[in-house]
Order: structure tokens, then C-alpha cells, then sequence
DNA sequence: TATTGTTATACTCTATAACTATA
DNA sequence: TATAGTTATAGAGTATAACAATA
């Protein structure tokens, strides 16, 4: 619950765009730009993502590292650091971190002795449905702002630009 | 240039989905989430605006800092932290780096002595101009994906987001 | 008392390169 | 020689809290 100002602050020169004064910010060509837009929309949607899971939990990137490894079990690191786009080295703590809190399991296979075998551990499976829960709110909400008659196009062409873009 | 490879990599475990064959990978109900899919197609849009600028001038966040100054010359750093939606100490190692770099100046004002105004050096209008070629370039490849149909709509949604999921 | 901007600190996410053990 | 995963290291980016100067 945010704390509640008792006072009314004055106007200062730093609410101002310039001089001083309360015009507002001029965002030139940024207005207009997709990559811009992508940035802030991702980062509120990170936000509340956070706030729905009442920061107790795991942020976006954890929480799909389960729920990729709960999709997928015996999926190899390297697969799945594909899986998510990221360098195998950027999951080596990650999966650490996972496994000290018990949420996941490694196993060497025998075929291969180089590889592990990722998979979750009953309380990781339970923790993947209390997120999913979270989730799903959140995204209910996405939904909504969107509304349902956008909301596959423009699923599409995200899809499109993380398949394309490259 | 990507170096060829001569040889063709046997498969192995780590290419598969799970159990060692090379299904492909499940990813649930991340795959119609709309959360995670922003959060993949702004990673690769960050990467490919990288690739444009050649690595060898600024990062989108850096960018965007240097047009809001730009377009707002005498903008103060609260009011700029609070454009692009950062706390103000996240901007001062950025402004740090951008003054010691001779492209933006900060000049204290007289009538309130706690703000500076921040405005670019012609150094930095010249940055500015070349990475808002870069950058139009990127937009251009982004708006090729969208399609010119889909756009504006696209950005609305995005700027929805932004705007109201907090 | 409140605000501007800085400092100290810490945490997350990311990558590259060099390494080991296995293949 | 190539691959799976780890380690060491580095660099963004972000935030909170305490602070000095100023209002």
C-alpha cells in the first residue's frame, strides 16, 4: 500500500519538459518508433508481472526456465537455453539457484555422461501451478488492454519479430 | 561474416526437446502468453538494433536518453528520469558517461541551483543524427515484419500497455 | 520539510572465453 | 575435433536508502 503525502509539494523545475515550465516532454521520433514502444511496454508488463506474483517469487525469465523444464522433462541445458534464447553459460546459475530451492532436479544420463536431464521436483511442480495461476491473471489483464479481437494478431507479429528479426 | 563449419556435428542429446530424440520443445502456455512473447520479440529487437549501430555506438536505452535531451534541450534529469520511466539515480552513471564522452552538456541553472539543465554538444546532435539513421533502418525492418496495415494499431496496443498496466 | 542530484550498495541478466570431461 | 556444462570475468541495467546542497 503506497504511503499516503500529507503535504502538497510545490511545482519544481524538474516536473517541467524545459525552461521551467510544465510543457511536456517532447519525444520526438521515439513516438513513432516500434523498438521504443516494444522496450516499454515489455518493461511494464515485467513490472506488474512482479507485482502479481508479490515479488515472493520468480521473475518472467525464471518462472519460463520452469515452466519449459515442467513442459519438457529430461531437456538438456543446452536445449533448453536454445529453447529460450540464451547462452548456456546464462543458465548455469540459474538452474544452481533452482536446484538449491529444491524446485528442480538434475540427472546425469548414462547414454551420455556429459549431458544433465532437467526435471522438477514435486515442490517445483507445485510452484509452477501457483505461478501459473499468477500468470494467468497477469496475462487476463494484458488481455483485456488488448481486447479479443487484436489479441491473435498481435500475438502473431511478436511471434514474428523474435522469429524474423534476426 | 559467420565462420563456415566443415564438419557436420553428429546429434546429440543436447539438440533434443527430451529423451534424447529430437522432438520439439513444448512450451505450454507460455506460448500464447502475450507477456512472454513481448518479452522474446523486445530481446531480439534489442539485439538487431545492436547489430545496426555496429556495436560501436550506443545501446537503445543510451539512444533514447540522447534524443529526449535532444528534443527537450533544458530538461532536467528528474524530468527526464521520469520520461523514460527510470529512478533518477539510474541516470546519473549514464549522464556520467554521456558528458565524459563530449555529448551532452549539464549546466546548473540560477534560479534553482539544486537542477542542472542538460542539453546535447554538437558532438552529440552528430551522434544523434547518425544513430537516428540506424535507427530508422531498424524501424523500417520492424515495420516490414508488422506490416503497414497492422502498424498503428500495433503501436497503440504497445503504447496501452505502457501506459496502463501499471 | 521537500526536492535535486549523488553515492554506496546490491542484485539480475547477459555474454565471451577458457576450461573439464566426455564423446 | 566437437560437444556439454562450468568457471571467471565483465558490463549493462535496475533499484533502494542515505546523504549534501538547496528550496
Amino acid at each position: 500500500m503506497p504511503r499516503i503525502k500529507l503535504t502538497r509539494p510545490r511545482p519544481s523545475p524538474a516536473d517541467a519538459g524545459r525552461n521551467g515550465t510544465t510543457e511536456p516532454v517532447d519525444f520526438g521520433p521515439l513516438s513513432t518508433w516500434v523498438g521504443f514502444h516494444l522496450r516499454m511496454a515489455q518493461s511494464a508488463s515485467f513490472q506488474a508481472f512482479a507485482r502479481e506474483t508479490h515479488d515472493t517469487y520468480l521473475r518472467p525469465g525464471r518462472f519460463a526456465t520452469l515452466m519449459l523444464i515442467g513442459k519438457n522433462p529430461g531437456i538438456s541445458q543446452t536445449a533448453l537455453s536454445k529453447a529460450n534464447g540464451r547462452d548456456k553459460s546464462t543458465l548455469t546459475p540459474v538452474l544452481a539457484d533452482l536446484e538449491k530451492r529444491g524446485l528442480i532436479r538434475r540427472k546425469r544420463t548414462t547414454e551420455d555422461r556429459r549431458t544433465y536431464r532437467l526435471s522438477l521436483t514435486p515442490a517445483g511442480e507445485k510452484m509452477l501451478v501457483e505461478l501459473t495461476k499468477c500468470a494467468t491473471r497477469h496475462d487476463r489483464n494484458l488481455d483485456r488492454l488488448i481486447g479479443p479481437k487484436d489479441r491473435e494478431r498481435f500475438l502473431a507479429i511478436l511471434r514474428k519479430i523474435t522469429a524474423e528479426i534476426g
